[in-house]
DNA sequence: CGGGGTGATGGGAGCGCTCACGCATGTAGG
DNA sequence: CCTACATGCGTGAGCGCTCCCATCACCCCG
């Protein structure tokens, strides 16, 4: 109906506040340095005519854009059959959000998306970006650094060893998974088998690490690889039955793995715990709560990675380049929930 | 490391190409009207400067932002038990970028949080939005065609009866429902029971109409009130078999719910789909698949659903006010997939 | 062989904003 | 009472780009 008007400027409020451009500007971004009585009128003015300031203008003479990328790299759909990404974004959206950020969402399937992203963010778009990168192969984190663009990581980026600059934010996996396994161990458990996530993934690597670190040197065919699916846990499951009929515990990567695990354990007649006990990892709810038995799991605040991946990067673009220490990476502990299954 | 060398300007490249500002513009922008030569001189001089250009000049004098804004409200936590979300999400995401246009994600929770995003469409930073309105009662949708941005739904929004001017695509909700229960029908099922989404989101009301459609005046017991989540499935299909012990069939909302009813039909002994059959509705795979029995279940291709929202709003934007004829809402057809357990 | 196209190029203005100044005030100190 | 400095406010330039228009070359035709 209406064309869209010509939104106001900040010439326009300032001739009907009756002052200059740069008084309202400067009301505008904060009002410091400005007399009461000014800041009063120009604020009514503003309302009056609905000012908003033009994000592009402002951009171009400052250079900065109050957005950050989130990028997505999809190998597979797990983003689909997983809660996880929905609720780091939910986390990041919010901390952006509080600091009036925008997120600038990314996905990208496939290699020549990989150039396109970093063309984009080469090309100075935002502040700065927050990047899930899942494999060790993946050549997007690099491209990224080429890119100079402040980044944070979603997730031990793998050619990190911890000695290098690169940012991240993950939970302790290793520790987690040797909680997992020691509480496997104080049940009296003696054949514990682990289900592994694609080991690509510096997360399941580091699972299958904190597995061995309680175990010892544990009989090879008590580890079975797997794909961080439900499906992969149901084969992983059927696998490690038919091979180590003795098996009484499993610790299962992820959730969904152990969901695959109880599937087949309840077929093929095994009493889970009694049998079999199974702990997963994630502690992503909806699944956990509706499998039978109830999952137990090792938790790891996914919406708080989030948030603090976001918190991270904003601290970093407002610091002005003499760091008081770059901002470091973060390691969130876990916590290991106990429910029916372990 | 590096300081962020500023980048290259249009300057830059013209007096390398040893031609005007106008002329690299033009080439930039597609290169008509200039000739060969020159064409190559500039694209070489840009490649070797690495030049892009800055969108916020861009945006200064275009008035256009090749951003769109996804707008997801989020009453409870369904973004991230569903799948829905994130596939529609994707399909947006691939339709935008093949058009070069920027996704910008806006997750919102509570009230405050809808006059926040009003406010940001009002400003003039995103060329359209596409918003998800799941509520009836829903504030948003009403704040932000005032905001005057260009707008598609996902999914019919309440306030529209189909004859007023929002824009949406849905599928045909009512259309997978008639067929749904028709196939019940045809299998000779004489008790078929109807657990219901949410009844305040157009989806969920128009699935219960199409059961109403073909049952014609059903006893009343048959239908059941739940939530479109397994949990609600499952306490729906409880109370279903308890008053009407004799149900031969159930038509659920979406397959999650159809997920919980299987399992409760499982722990009460009812063979699927000898005793009981069941169908669900969306086909989000990795529940379909996993279901035992396989679920049948009604399809609609809700990635497409996304690319299409995203084709709308482009198609609206590229368009120049005179519409040669306002695009026009989509209803996409659906489909019964057969699996095992109908 | 000259006038009037036609189409390719360059020049200039200006999008809306911020920021470095410069000029007024106001206050305090000599 | 005048200078010295702080503080409040306005002025002007310019961020990097696009777009309008003037210019110029070239070609065709009378």
């Amino acid at each position: 109906m209406s064309e869209a008007v010509s939104r106001p400027t900040l010439e326009a409020v300032a001739a009907r506040a009756g002052v200059s451009r740069a008084t309202v500007s400067r009301v505008v971004n904060g009002g410091d340095g400005v007399r009461e009585p000014l800041v009063e009128r120009v604020r009514q003015a503003v309302e009056e005519l609905g000012y908003v300031p033009n994000q592009a203008a402002r951009s171009l003479v400052t250079k900065r854009h109050d957005a950050v990328a989130v990028v997505i790299a999809e190998p597979e759909t797990r983003i689909f059959t997983d809660p996880f990404f929905a609720l780091q974004l939910r986390g990041i959206s919010k901390e952006l959000t509080a600091h009036d950020n925008q997120l600038v969402l990314l996905l990208t399937e496939g290699r020549d998306d990989h150039t396109r992203v970093a063309r984009y963010l080469a090309g100075g778009h935002v502040d700065g970006a927050l990047v899930f990168s899942l494999h060790l192969d993946d050549p997007l984190p690099g491209l990224i650094e080429g890119a100079g663009v402040p980044t944070v990581f979603g997730g031990r980026p793998g050619w990190s060893d911890g000695s290098n600059s690169a940012v991240y934010v993950d939970c302790d996996n290793r520790g987690g998974a040797q909680d997992a396994v020691r509480h496997l161990v104080g049940l009296g458990r003696r054949r514990i088998a682990h289900i592994t996530g694609p080991l690509d993934q510096t997360s399941a690597a580091d699972r299958l690490q904190g597995y061995r670190d309680v175990m010892g040197e544990p009989d090879p065919r008590l580890v079975v690889l797997s794909d961080f699916t439900v499906g992969g846990g149901e084969r992983a499951m059927g696998e490690l039955l038919d091979r180590c009929p003795d098996v009484d515990a499993v610790f299962a990567a992820n959730d969904l793995t152990a969901l695959g695990a109880l599937r087949v354990l309840r077929e093929r007649g095994r009493r889970v715990p009694e049998d079999v006990a199974v702990i997963g990892f994630d502690d992503v709810l909806p699944v956990t709560e509706q499998s039978a038995p109830s999952l137990t799991t090792v938790r790891q605040d996914i919406e708080e990675m989030g948030r603090l991946m976001a918190r991270l990067l904003l601290r970093a673009l407002t610091r002005g380049k003499p760091a008081t220490g770059a901002p470091s990476s973060l390691i969130l502990p876990t916590t290991l929930v106990r429910r029916a299954s372990a």
